[in-house]
RNA sequence: GCUGAGGUGGAGGAAUUGGUAGACUCGCCAGCCUUAGGAGCUGGUGCCUUUAAAAGCGUGCGGGUUCGAGUCCCGCCCUCAGCACCA
């Protein structure tokens, strides 16, 4: 054995680093009993890493390190997803190019990552602003369209009058431009929409087999919405139009006093329609469109609406005349875009018919006087239902006056964006070929040609369409992406017909890289197709997947969205692409708030690394607290895993011995137990105290037996590799990496004896040791010789609990 | 507002799932050592009364179930995250 000097992690952690480079030890091969691990692949910021990113990083590096050891041929790779808003931002004002930025940021990222001493696969590390990555996603995107699931969608955005641009719903702040502070007005454009809709029950449907955390299949869940209802048509009095509702409560229907439109309504379009107060209604809406949807449906604040004078709807029911609203809590994105009040048994309707006078017409009993009641009952005042009850009514109802529909709070989702920092969507739109196809729509094989008249796929030879180099990162006057200036680029000839033609100049958004990018991995170099089919079979699905809980919603089912399409047209080989996700929580700085780059609080691991260790660090992200739960970053939480390290060094150097106490193998054992279990359940935590546990017996036993040093290593290396391959290369130990996983002797878990809990009256008056197995009746016995039961058991005993090895209570 | 997660010492948190609340770590206090450092070692540290022994109180608030509740039930309050063009 080697006589140590200090414990030195800069100098240990250089050599192991260079030795896995070196060696390839985490290039994944692909053959064998096959694991895949995944985290969600970073940003590239300008501000670098931060230790908030390294928690999902070291996660997922502690499992894949433990599956190695387990026996598995690991995959655990690295990407950039650098495609998005703040690089083109940083364009705009200081006119570097974003792949010059994004160049040097990932040598940053790059760097930060390696001195961490993560296991990735750099071999297979991907790029989403690659143009051999985004041909793929264009490709992909090209499917959709060929199979009906691209459309152009007239929507609204989020436009700066002064800045001349789109804007992120984040890059609005209280209805102000984030940066220059102009007032922000809504503005149509013509948008292409993904049909994620059209998937809706089966991303519902996927989700009971998965593995994943309960609230996260809850939230998606209640994302996707699916609630089945009714939709009923409402004539307007005297006229042609009808106003059809969506409604979930088909049995509240002779409740329904008034409707109300949502101001974005098409009806409201209508100048013929007679409304009495046109002026008025218009200058409403032209309020509510300042409105976020979060502030319009907003209960805290007063309901607002106003009256359509001189129109009324008929109630079909009963036939009778009912006023007609329009109100910014109801929103055009849901449902139909108008409601059937029923303020008797809806809680907003109730409060918007207080305040305008409204009739409340009770008509399920079992609500209280005065109050709303939302739940189901027996209907009343209901004609020839009353009596029946909510869903028998509802049935009948539905069947006389509507239709049955499923509704589901899922949008489809808008692809397009005004900007240059992303993936050009390769499509051209070809006049000529616009009137052919209106003509022998027919003949038409791909669907989205047909659906889109004049929209044509770029061929896939000619993919990728890459992004030209523009002068300029400005967007123009118009709002189009500055792409659409570059008129080289833009005028093309028409694939299909050499007619003239022009390229869409819009992009796609962050989302479309990150959809797919785990496909990718499995054969990052592919040019013949995004992935061979053969290593799809062999990696997918992903066993493991970590993320962040922002990104349970969006990310995690537009993935799941793609995948089951590419598994629908036969690209992909399996529906589901995660078995498992689970959640890291958020780190945030001192003080409680979230990191940013312009609240200078952004803590940089590359100080902590060079004072500590990698080793340190790794283990403090890991110990801070649950490992789902948001937490403030201390940076003197740093001492105690820094010290817990170098107490296992000095253990190492100075204590580890033949023999050991039957005490310190015990433990030994019971941490083997711990550490596997918590580091399945993600409860690193509690495994890196129980190792320090451990540790503290060892230093105070002043020796461990060599044969328990090396598990306990074995244990460690997952958390804290460099300092765990070198301590166990001193006690002459080789490819700790590969070495089994240990195991626990199940009779060394049970100690011979415990303390029983006397407890009196259910309060607890002392502790007696006794030998494990001890029955009631020489327990009840112990208690009564002993000083404890001397002073608490006075009078009569009426009854006794008794559980074994814990605890004896004494009702007195 | 809707959806999800949470609330335990001075701080981060732990608690075999209904059985000794506060493991482990930070911090703090006292002592030792020292070539004075944010190193190491020993002991202490929930609150309150107390020289001590001992007792009482204590897991956001109010109520309930139970021999026994941080854990289960009912009602309330507060904090964080997401809310569809941030990633």
């Amino acid at each position: 054995m080697r006589k140590m000097e200090k414990y030195n992690p800069k100098e240990i952690e250089a050599k192991w680093q260079r030795k896995w480079e070196q060696e390839k030890t985490y290039e994944a091969k692909n053959k064998g009993k096959k694991w895949y691990s995944l985290f969600e692949f970073p940003y590239p910021s300008g501000a670098g890493l931060h230790t908030g990113h390294i928690r999902s990083n070291t996660a997922m590096d502690i499992i894949s390190r433990k599956r190695r050891m387990e026996g598995y041929e690991v995959l655990y790779p690295i990407g950039w997803d650098a495609f998005g808003l703040p690089t083109e931002n940083y364009a705009i004002k200081t006119g570097i190019s974003p792949q010059q930025a994004t160049e040097e940021n990932l040598k940053t990222f790059k760097r930060q990552l390696k001195s961490l001493g993560f296991s990735f696969d750099w071999s297979r590390e991907v790029n989403t602003t690659d143009p051999a990555y985004y041909k793929w996603t264009q490709w992909i995107f090209l499917k959709f369209f060929e199979h009906g699931l691209a459309y152009k969608h007239k929507t609204q955005i989020n436009w700066c009058p002064s800045c001349k641009i789109g804007l992120a719903n984040e890059e609005v702040v209280a209805g102000k431009c984030e940066r220059c502070g102009a007032e922000v007005v809504k503005k149509e454009k013509e948008q292409w929409m993904l049909k994620i809709t059209a998937y809706a029950d089966k991303l519902l449907a996927g989700l009971d087999e998965l593995d994943f955390l309960p609230e996260i299949k809850l939230q998606q869940k209640n994302w996707i919405g699916r609630s089945e209802g009714a939709e009923i048509d409402f004539p307007v009095k005297d006229r042609e139009e009808k106003i059809k509702v969506f409604t979930t409560r088909p049995d509240t229907l002779f409740g329904a006093t008034y409707m109300v439109l949502a101001p974005e309504h098409p009806l409201l379009m209508n100048h013929e329609l007679g409304i009495g107060n046109y002026d008025e209604v218009q200058e409403y809406i032209k309020n509510a469109r300042g409105k976020t949807e979060i502030e319009r449906t907003s209960d805290g604040r007063e309901k607002t609406g106003v009256e359509l004078k001189g129109v009324k709807a008929i109630n079909p029911v009963n036939l009778e005349e009912i006023p007609i609203f329009i109100a910014d809590y109801v929103l055009t994105g849901y449902g139909t875009g108008a409601i059937m009040a029923v303020p008797a048994h809806d809680e907003r309707d109730f409060e918007f018919a207080k305040k305008f006078g409204l009739e409340i017409r009770e008509v399920i009993s079992g609500g209280k006087e005065g109050e709303c009641f939302s739940g189901e009952g027996e209907l009343v005042s209901s004609g020839e239902f009353t009596g029946m009850g909510s869903r028998d009514a509802g049935e009948k109802i539905t069947k006389s006056f509507g239709q049955e529909k499923v509704q589901y709070k899922l949008r489809d989702w808008v692809f397009s964006r005004q900007r240059y920092w992303g993936e050009p969507i390769p499509l051209v739109f070809c006049e000529r070929c616009a009137e052919r196809i209106k003509n022998q729509e027919s003949r038409i094989k791909n669907e989205g040609e047909k659906q889109n008249p004049g929209w044509i796929a770029v061929p896939d030879d000619e993919l990728p369409v890459e992004l030209p180099k523009v002068e300029n990162y400005q967007p123009r006057d118009d709002g189009e992406s500055p792409l659409a200036s570059i008129e080289e680029w833009v005028n093309v000839s028409c694939p299909k017909c050499k007619a003239p033609a022009k390229r869409e100049t819009d992009t796609m958004p962050n989302w479309a890289g990150s959809s797919w990018y785990f496909l990718r991995y499995i054969d990052p170099k592919n040019d013949e197709e995004l992935a061979s089919k053969k290593l799809m079979k062999h990696w997918l699905p992903v066993d493991w997947y970590n993320g962040g809980v922002e990104h349970v919603t969006l990310h995690l089912l537009y993935s799941r969205f793609w995948n089951q399409f590419l598994y629908d047209i036969k690209v992909v080989p399996v529906s589901e692409p995660y078995k498992k996700r689970t959640k890291h929580g958020m780190i945030l700085a001192e003080g409680g708030v979230k990191m940013s780059k312009s609240k200078g609080n952004v803590v940089n691991p590359d100080p902590i690394v060079e004072e500590f260790g990698a080793d340190s660090l790794r283990l403090y992200e890991m110990f801070m607290g649950p490992f789902d739960q948001a937490l403030v970053w201390d940076r003197r939480g740093i001492f105690g895993t820094a010290r817990f390290l170098e107490r296992a060094w000095r253990a190492g150097s100075e204590y580890v011995k033949e023999d050991e106490s039957k005490e310190l193998t015990g433990t030994l054992h019971k941490l083997i137990k711990k550490v596997g279990e918590d580091i399945e359940g993600m409860n690193f935590n509690t495994a890196i105290s129980s190792m320090m546990v451990y540790m503290n017996q060892c230093l105070e036993e002043k020796g461990v037996a060599k044969s328990s040093w090396m598990k306990f290593l074995q244990l460690l290396h997952p958390f804290a590799p460099h300092i765990a391959s070198e301590l166990y290369e001193m006690v002459g130990g080789k490819d700790i990496d590969f070495q089994p996983w240990p195991e626990y002797d199940k009779k060394l878990l049970v100690e011979e004896s415990f303390e029983l809990v006397v407890q009196i009256n259910g309060k607890t008056r002392g502790t007696i040791s006794a030998e494990r197995g001890l029955d009631q009746k020489a327990a009840q016995e112990l208690v009564r010789e002993n000083d404890i039961g001397k002073k608490w058991i006075v009078g009569e005993v009426k009854k006794v609990i008794f559980v074994e090895n814990r605890l004896i209570n004494f009702i007195v």
